[in-house]
Order: structure tokens, then sequence, then C-alpha cells
DNA sequence: ACTCATAGC
DNA sequence: GCTA
DNA sequence: GAGT
């Protein structure tokens, strides 16, 4: 449905609203959607003026366009000037453009802009000849890719991720419906879990044998607390420390570590010794003392002195800065860097802007140095906004918005930022799908970032990810929602995705820092992924987390003969393998459905 | 002795 | 090396 | 650091 904008305002407009030069800016509410006006029957001047007021992007070809504004009536007419495209556009009347005028209008100097108004109630009747598909509605699922081993697939789903419904339907959050204690997890065969793919991983019975839990994250639940999480919040320290170390031998070891703890997470019921946990595979002897010491004495004497030390606790405080990592922490501390100022004026004299090209025309005027100046602050701009910060800049920005980075997002705010981006996604390209994925979608009751998965609707723009993810991007720009795009990613895999052909020049990736309109507002970090439809159910999963089960799903494909890339791909034929919701890719894989509330395997 | 998830910037 |  |  969306199509990239012809022309491009030189926005280059900082903080939000576009400006305007009769009277204040208005709220741009066609911002990156392309409007084609058909000229006949209507005041083209003034329709276009306010188009062009409120940030839209005249399309000069109707099939260019997302919307078509027309005083026509009748689908005879209206084929007849814009072809094809009647059946591919939002065909609606030019009271559409006069209301969202008079809406924004209204609305200068609001603090929360007002939405764009629904389209569908302008709608010019276009009544179809034959009885197809919507081409904006997501009902019809193209037909896809269908797994190599159809066979696999007995019974059909229960409920699948996402049943169509509305324009932007948005997977709901499990509430967290873990059940304790015994359960009849499955029948009782609890030495092959695996057997039944019918039932959903429960959590274990208590009296499980500890040896009986397997392997891999993806074969067992992994809650989000577990009875003993003092044990694991005791020992976690001591790995944390290690991935500061240059050794590659440590870093080994904090895999093993973050092993041991996974497994340890999914165990019904308290451990009373080391010996009892080295049943568990992964839990070895090293990790059968630290139980044992924490078991005896309440603590673990290295842990504790690790978290006293002012070097460990300055290493967590560098490496919490976005692009600052545990390799750079623990070289700032080498170079004498104690507190996050010696971090910002570190970065200040080793990672200087990039100078421009010099602009000789002015010299010897006054002028000079404001405009230089001016210039230098437009490129930082276009910087803040194109994911391309310096690295000075973002440590700069962020150690700014630190207080508020910090800060744990309720999860009424997480479905408040998937509410926005569903908004704005609606008004660049009705029928998207969204899924709010990461901690969040496994239940944790705060988190540290946002991640939402889309998708465009189906048909014939569904997989030009890139298109929409910019516009989407540029949209929340101007809207001051977004205000700072710290990378910007292609898309997720080099792998085929045949057909859709050559569009794949593409972002499909925006790691942004956004505030919500609206006073009390926090600074927070978002991540957008945008996904073509086959790989919709994939990318879910693949942000879903946590990154332990995320690897040991890694694991478990390689094992079989498959890569899980942002999608399955079969290695022994490099194919692709497409399938529509989570459920049926544990299912193609042999396993039973993990339900994101029991992906919790970090500590 | 070898493996440990994977990909883009 | 950093991010997810 | 643990498993193969
Ligand atoms: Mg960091
Ligand atoms: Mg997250």
């Amino acid at each position: 449905m969306y199509r990239p904008p012809l022309t491009h305002h030189a926005t280059s407009s900082s903080s939000g609203r576009q400006p305007s030069f009769e009277g204040p800016p208005l709220v741009p509410l066609l911002a990156e959607i392309p409007v084609f006006v058909v000229p006949a029957k209507l005041d083209m001047i003034e329709v276009v003026s306010q188009i062009e007021a409120l940030g839209g992007v005249r399309a000069l070809r109707p099939e260019e366009a997302v919307m078509v504004i027309t005083a026509l009536r009748g689908r005879p007419r209206l084929a007849r000037v814009l072809g094809d495209a009647v059946d591919t556009v939002a065909v609606l009347r030019a009271e559409f453009v006069a209301d969202a005028y008079e809406l924004a209008k209204r609305a200068v100097g609001d603090e929360i802009p007002p939405s764009l108004p629904k389209w569908d109630e302008y709608r010019v009747p276009l009544r179809r000849r034959t009885a197809s598909v919507e081409p904006v509605t997501p009902t019809t699922p193209p037909a896809s890719i269908h797994p190599v081993h159809a066979g696999t697939k007995r019974s059909p789903p229960k409920s699948p991720d996402s049943p169509p419904s509305k324009r932007i339907k948005t997977v709901s959050p499990r509430t967290p419906r873990i059940s304790h204690g015994t359960e009849p997890a499955t029948d009782d065969a609890p030495a092959s879990p695996n057997l039944d793919l019918d039932t959903d991983v429960t959590l274990y019975p208590e009296d499980i044998r500890l040896r009986d839990i397997p392997r891999l994250a993806i074969e067992r639940p992994s809650p989000l607390k577990c009875p003993n999480q003092d044990i694991l919040e005791a020992i976690k320290s001591i790995y944390l420390e290690r991935e500061y170390g240059e050794l590659a031998q440590l870093n080994t070891n904090v895999l093993s570590y973050r092993r041991s703890m996974a497994i340890l997470k999914s165990v019904p019921r308290r451990i009373r010794s080391g010996e009892e946990a080295r049943k568990l595979v992964d839990v070895g002897a090293k990790v059968a003392n630290r139980i044992d010491e924490y078991l005896k004495t309440g603590q673990i004497a290295e842990a504790e002195e690790i978290k006293a030390s002012s070097r460990f606790q300055a290493l967590r405080l560098f490496s919490s800065v976005w692009s600052v990592g545990h390799s750079t922490a623990a070289a700032l501390w080498r170079e004498g860097c104690r507190d996050l100022e010696d971090v910002r004026l570190y970065f200040l004299r080793t990672d200087p802007a990039p100078q421009l090209e010099e602009d000789d025309s002015g010299w010897g005027h006054g002028y000079e140095w404001d405009r230089a100046t001016a210039r230098e602050e437009r490129a930082k701009n276009r910087r803040r906004e194109n994911g391309k910060m310096t690295r000075e800049e973002v440590v700069g920005a962020w150690l700014g918005l630190k207080d508020e980075l910090d800060r744990p997002i309720p999860r009424d705010e997480v479905q408040e930022i998937g509410d926005i981006v569903a908004e704005h996604l609606d008004a660049l390209a009705p029928g998207c799908s969204q899924t709010i994925t990461g901690g969040y979608r496994r239940g944790k009751e705060t988190t540290s970032d946002v991640d939402v998965v889309f998708r465009p609707p189906f048909g014939q723009h569904e997989n030009e990810t890139g298109a929409l993810i910019d516009a989407l991007r540029r949209r929340l720009l101007r809207f001051g929602i977004i205000t700072h795009v710290l990378q910007l990613s292609e898309r997720e895999t080099g792998t085929p995705l045949h057909h859709g052909g050559g569009n794949f020049d593409n972002l499909d990736k925006a790691f942004v820092i956004l505030r919500l309109p609206g006073k009390g507002r926090l600074h927070r970090r978002v991540d957008l992924i945008c996904s073509p439809p086959s790989r919709y159910a994939a990318a879910v999963l693949s942000w879903s987390g946590s990154m332990m089960f995320e690897r040991d799903l890694r694991r478990w494909c390689e094992d079989r003969g498959y890569k899980f890339r942002a999608g399955l791909v079969e290695i022994a034929t490099n194919r692709e393998i497409n399938l529509d919701s989570e459920r049926e890719i544990f299912r193609f894989l042999g396993l039973r459905y993990v339900p994101p509330e029991l992906r919790n395997a970090d500590v």
C-alpha cells in the first residue's frame, strides 16, 4: 500500500513541526503520505496548499499515491482517471483534506497532536464488478511457501498468533497465566516431554527429576522468576565481571555460566545443594561449588568483592551507554576514566565531529561564522535523524538523557508506545500488523526498551519493508516523537526472498529514542523492526527473546539441518521455509510451543 | 580437541 | 566491537 | 566452564 514519496521536502527542521509561511506550523498530519489529487471539479490550489501545509507529499501519478483526493464519484469515471490504481489506493472525498486541515489548525499549540481522521469514513464508494479481495484489508493471507515437510503438520494450530481482524492488529500479550505447582504437564512421561507436540510447555511439577530437564531452553519452561532466583542473582556478578576481561577464555566461561543459570531457572523447587544442582545438564563442578557456598553462607565471597569494587561499578556504568560495550568500557577504565564525565570528555577528545567541506564563497563577511555553524547544525541534525551520529554525539546525547533512559518502562507505557506506532503505520499503510515483542511479550512488569515488529499489509507492496519503515521513521521525526535515530539497518538477512524482485535497497530496522507527546513523558529506547509478511512469524520469534532462548533455538535448528536467521533456511537446499505463526515454527521443528512468558531463560 | 547463535553496521 |  |  505504501508508496515511497516522489519528492522529499528539504526537511532539516530539527524538532517536529513543519514550518509554514502563514501562521504557526501545523501538525504534519499527512507527513510522508504521498497524495494524488484528481484535478477536476475542485479547487486545486486550495486542496494542494492544504496538503502541503499538512506535510503531505504530492504524488504525480495515482499509482504512486497512497491516497487519491477527488471530487469525482462513481467507479467508471474514477477508473478512467486512475487506471488500475483505483483498486489499490484509498480514494477519498476532498472533505478529508479540509477536515484534516481544520483539525490541525485547531490543534495548534496543543501538547498532544490530533490523529489523522479515519480515512475509511471518507472513501468514495466504488462498487466492484467482481467480488474479489479487498486490496487494503489483510484478511486473505497470500499463498505462502509451505514447509518442505508438510507432513509434520498434523493438527491445526489452536490459536494462530494473530487472527486478522482489525486494521492494525496487535498480538496481545498473554497475561502471565503461569500455573504453579503440580500440573499434568505431559501425561506421565516426563522423561520425553517432546512426544506430545500438541500441548504447550508449562511449568514442571515440583517433583521432576532434574536429569530429565532438557539441555536447551526451547525445550523447557523458563519463568520470569524461579524458586532459586536469589542463588542466581548471587552468582550473576561473577560472570558479568568476566565479560570485561580480555581473555577470550573467560568469555566462553561466561557462556557456560549463562547456560547453568538458564537451566537452573527451569527448576520448579528449591535446590538444596550443589550436588543436587549438578544433576542438571550444564551445571558442573564450579557452579555447584558456588551454589554450596551460597547455601552455606548466604552469599558468595568473590561475587561480593566484585560488586563492591569501584572498577566493576564503573564498567557497568560505562557500558550502560549505547555504543559502549565491554571492551570499550574496559579500555576507558585503563585510560583513566572513572566517571561518566570522564567518558564524555574522552570521546570529545578522540571522536571529533566530521568536518564539512569548506565553503569558501562567503569569506571576509561578518556572517561567515554564523553560516558555518548553522551549516554544522544542519549536518548534525541530519546525522541525528538518519542513524549517522558520531560516537561522541551518541554518547553525548545518551548522557544527556541517561536519567530518563535508565528508568524502567511500565507495561502501560509500552502499550502506549505500541499504539502510537500503530496509529502512524495506519496513516501510512492501512492494514499493517504489529506485535510488541521483547521483554514485554515475555510478561515483564517493566522493560528497558520497547521492541515493535511490524509488517506491511498483504498485497502488491508487501515486500517493501524499507520504504515503510523509512516513512514511519520520518513521520515520527516530523511529529517530534522520535528524537534520535541511533542506527538503521537493512533487512534481516541476505537470503533469497525470491519473489518481489529488485526492490531491496531496504532499511528494516530502526533503533531510536522517542518521547511520546504531552507533559511528563520520558525519552525511551525503541526498536522498530519491519518484516515482509512471509517472515513475520520468524521475526516475532526472533525478537521475543530471551537471549539464551534465541541461542538455543539456533542450536536446535543447526542440529537438524536448518539455519534460523530472520527465517528458517534448510541448509541442504538453501531454501527458505516460511511459516505463518510461531506455533507452526515450533511444530515444524518438532518442538512443543513455549509461550512467551516461559522464554525467560536469561537471569 | 572442538563447540558454544546470528546478522548488520 | 556493538547492537539486537 | 561444560558437554561431546
Ligand atoms: Mg552499552
Ligand atoms: Mg527489548
